[in-house]
DNA sequence: GCCTTTCGCTACAGGTCGTAGCGTAACTCC
DNA sequence: GGAGTTACGCTACGACCTGTAGCGAAAGGC
C-alpha cells in the first residue's frame, strides 16, 4: 500500500517514521491545492513535510505514485447510507462524490494520475486498487439493496450481473468526472436527480425487456 | 484558433509557415505516442518538426496549448450516420469514440490537459472549444433525428430538452473514458450494445413519466 | 528597394529530477 | 550493553527542461 520496496517486514533495523509518513501525505495534499499538479514539486513537499527530500524518493519512486496515496485516503469517506429507494441511494452516492470531485486536491490530482497510468501500468494497478475498487464496493451494495427491495429482479446470469455492474460503475463515475471536469459545469442536486431518474428507468427497462 | 497572439492578420512581414505549423503538430502527436505527456518536451517536438524550440515558443505558449491544438483535429473525424434507430446511432458512435480513445496519443493527451485545466481557465476554454463542442453537437443530432422518427416525443420546454442533451452527453463521454481509461477494460460491442440499451430505455422511461 | 515579420541559431539563467555519499539516530537481536 | 541493521537529514552534484534574449538572414507586402 505504501512504499516503493515492501521492506519484507523486516523487523531489524530503525523502523520507519510514520509521523513522517503522514506529514508527507498531508504536505503533498496541501502542495496540490496551493499549486495544483504540474507546479506541484517533490523538494516543496518535502520542505512542507519538514523531510529531507532523499526520504521521499526512499519511499516512493516518483511523483505520480506519491500523489495517488496521497489522494486515496480521500475515497475512504464515500458512504452509501440505505434511504429507502434505489434513486435516493443514487443520488445520495452522486452527491457525495461530487463533492469529493469539488476538492481542488481531488480535481487536480486524480485526472493527472490517470493520464499518467496509460503510459505505466503499475500505476494504474496502483490506482485501481486504492481508489477505484473501493467505490465499486458502493455499487455492489446498491444494486443488493435495491433487490431486496424488489425494485431490481433477482440477477440469474451471475455474469450478466456483474457485466451490468461495471457498466452502472462507469457510468456513474464517467458522467460525474466528465460533468465537473470536462463540462466543467456544477453536479447540482438537479443534474443528479436526472441522472437518477435516466439510470433506474434504464434498469427498470432493461429488466422489464429481461423477463 | 491557433496560436498565441493572433497576428490581427498583418497582412505585412513574412508570413507564418503553414508547413511548419502541420509539422509542429504532427511531430507533436508522434512524440505523444512514443514518450507520452510527462516525457514529451519541447525541444523533442521541435527536433522532429526541423524546427527551432523558439519557434515552438512564438506559436503556443506552453506544451499544454500545443497538445490541445495537436489533438483537437482527431476529434473532427466522429460523424453520425443515419442508421435507422436511436439506438444503431448510439453504438455506432460511441464505438467510434473508443477507437478515437484507443489511440495512444489522445489516450494519453486528453486526461493531462484536462488536468491542467482545472488550474487554467484559458486552457479550459480552449479545450472546450476545440474538442468538447464539437462533440456535443453529435448528441443534438441524435436526439433530433429520433424526435423525427418517433422514438423520442418532441421537447415542449427547450430548457429541459438543453439539460437532458447535456446529460446524456456527460453521461455518453464519461462512461467512455471511464471504462477506458480507468477501468482499463475494453469497450467492445457487447459493452457498448448494454451502454445504448441503458440510455434508450431511461430516456424512453422518462418520456413516459413525463407524458 | 524599404519595411515588417518570421525564421534558425546560440546562449543563458533558473529550476527540477533523481542519485550518491556521509555521519548520525533509532531499533532489534544476542 | 554491544553489534548489526536500517532510516534519517544534509549536502552536493550532473543531467535535463523551461522560457527568454539577441543576432543575422530569409520571405513576403507596398
Amino acid at each position: 500500500m505504501c512504499s516503493r520496496t515492501n521492506p519484507r517486514s523486516s523487523r531489524t533495523g530503525r523502523p520507519r517514521s510514520t509521523e513522517a509518513h503522514t506529514a508527507i501525505l498531508e504536505a503533498t495534499r496541501a502542495a496540490l491545492v496551493e499549486l495544483g499538479w504540474s507546479k506541484l514539486t517533490m523538494g516543496d513537499v518535502a520542505g512542507r513535510a519538514g523531510v529531507a527530500k532523499t526520504t521521499l524518493y526512499r519511499r516512493w519512486a516518483n511523483k505520480n505514485e506519491l500523489v495517488v496515496d496521497a489522494v486515496a485516503v480521500l475515497f475512504d469517506e464515500l458512504e452509501l447510507p440505505d434511504l429507502g429507494s434505489l434513486q435516493a441511494d443514487i443520488e445520495h452516492v452522486v452527491l457525495q462524490f461530487a463533492a469529493l470531485l469539488e476538492r481542488p486536491e481531488t480535481k487536480t490530482a486524480l485526472m493527472a494520475v490517470v493520464a499518467e497510468s496509460t503510459r505505466d501500468e503499475p500505476l494504474r494497478e496502483r490506482i485501481r486498487a486504492s481508489i477505484v475498487d473501493r467505490q465499486k464496493r458502493l455499487v455492489l451494495a446498491g444494486r443488493e439493496r435495491a433487490q431486496q427491495r424488489g425494485e431490481l429482479p433477482a440477477g440469474r446470469d451471475p455474469m450478466a450481473v456483474d457485466a451490468t455492474d461495471d457498466l452502472i460503475f462507469d457510468v456513474i463515475a464517467g458522467a460525474v468526472v466528465h460533468r465537473a471536469l470536462v463540462s466543467a459545469e456544477p453536479v447540482d442536486a438537479p443534474w443528479v436527480a436526472r441522472l437518477s431518474a435516466l439510470l433506474v428507468g434504464g434498469l427498470g427497462a432493461a429488466a422489464a425487456a429481461g423477463a
